[in-house]
DNA sequence: TATATTGTTACACC
DNA sequence: TGGTGTAACAATAT
């Protein structure tokens, strides 16, 4: 379940691994991944085979600038003028695979990290897009789901991409202050403080595992109503915001469901959850069984003793 | 075969 | 009208 520490993750990995390579071919194996233009939805239908051959014809030729992260979407600039944005939504993933690793294990793509990571041979079966490099290096896109997309995007109207004005601060900003934080989450009122948490319009970042883990290591319980939270209350939240999403970063993620890094490894979060995916389980402070509520059709999970 | 999964949007309801 | 809550949607594994 890829949030802010996971896409951080793919950004810095794929910023560092694709910067100045050129794109010599783009193999789209699932036509409703990819589309063109500002529009807000990734296309219900599939693209068709004239705008596959124009999403191909774009990037073909195009070298990789720079990988960014806005909110949970992934910013490519290209060497041209387009920019392509990339949502992996719940099970997508990134690998790159470096022409030295497939010469080394004979054409079959083995990880290097053997301890910490599946196997992988790629393409693999949720494999949508593929992207060769002029050195035979490869980008490859893989989404059991296939609710992710890429979308690429003339310069000239990124600022019609309506994901972007609508996202709210970013949490690792300085400018997410605790005033900005109070004022944004105050303006919900009635909202149930784990949902009003997971907002993009709020903050942005933050899904279902760290949600749940900074209202545990606040000790609030994810169904608290915002009006009946003290300022107390909201400032530990608050202040658990910043240090749990940089430690996740640090941990290369939480491979919880398919996340991966751009290398096919696990991240190493998962290990520090106290309470997200724990329940039945006993609680790592005081030994209470982590119970699960429904909220709005996700499902938050808490201690009951150390949330209140 | 029904169900669970999650970010995001659509829409009904006060 | 706008804030709020719920349902729906994408596709697949189990």
């Amino acid at each position: 379940m890829p949030e802010l520490p996971e896409v951080e993750t793919v950004a810095r990995e794929l910023g560092r691994k694709l910067k100045g390579r050129k794109i010599v071919s783009v193999e789209v194996r699932a036509p409703k991944i990819i589309s063109i233009g500002p529009a807000t939805l990734p296309p219900v239908r599939a693209a068709s085979p004239a705008a596959v051959a124009r999403f191909k014809k774009i990037a073909v030729g195009q070298k990789f600038v720079s990988v960014r992260r806005r909110a949970k979407l992934l910013i490519f600039d290209l060497s041209g003028p387009w920019t392509m944005l990339v949502h992996l939504k719940m099970t997508g993933q990134f690998i790159f695979e470096d022409v030295r690793l497939r010469k080394m294990t004979g054409g079959k793509y083995r990880l290097l990290n053997k301890a910490a990571a599946p196997k992988l041979q790629l393409p693999a079966r949720h494999t949508h897009v593929v992207f060769r490099f002029s050195d035979k290096s490869a980008l490859y896109f893989n989404d059991v789901r296939k609710f992710g997309y890429l979308k690429l995007v003339h310069d000239n109207e990124l600022g019609q991409v309506r994901e972007f004005s609508e996202y709210g601060p970013e949490p690792l900003d300085k400018k997410f202050t605790l005033q900005v934080f109070v004022d944004r989450v105050s303006a919900r009122p009635k909202a149930k403080i784990k949902q009003v948490l997971m907002d993009n319009k709020v903050v942005v970042g933050i899904g279902n595992i760290y949600s749940d883990e900074i209202l545990f290591h606040a000790g609030v319980r994810p169904a608290r109503e915002v009006a009946k939270l003290s300022a107390q209350e909201l400032a530990k939240i608050y202040r658990h915001i910043r240090p749990i999403l940089q430690k996740a970063i640090q941990a290369k993620g939480s491979s919880v469901g398919d996340f991966v890094r751009t290398d096919g490894s696990w991240g190493r979060m998962g290990k520090f959850h106290y309470v997200y995916g724990r329940k039945g389980q006993k609680c790592k402070k005081c030994g209470s069984i982590i119970q699960a509520i429904k909220l709005g059709g996700r499902t938050g999970s808490f201690c009951p003793q150390c949330q209140a």
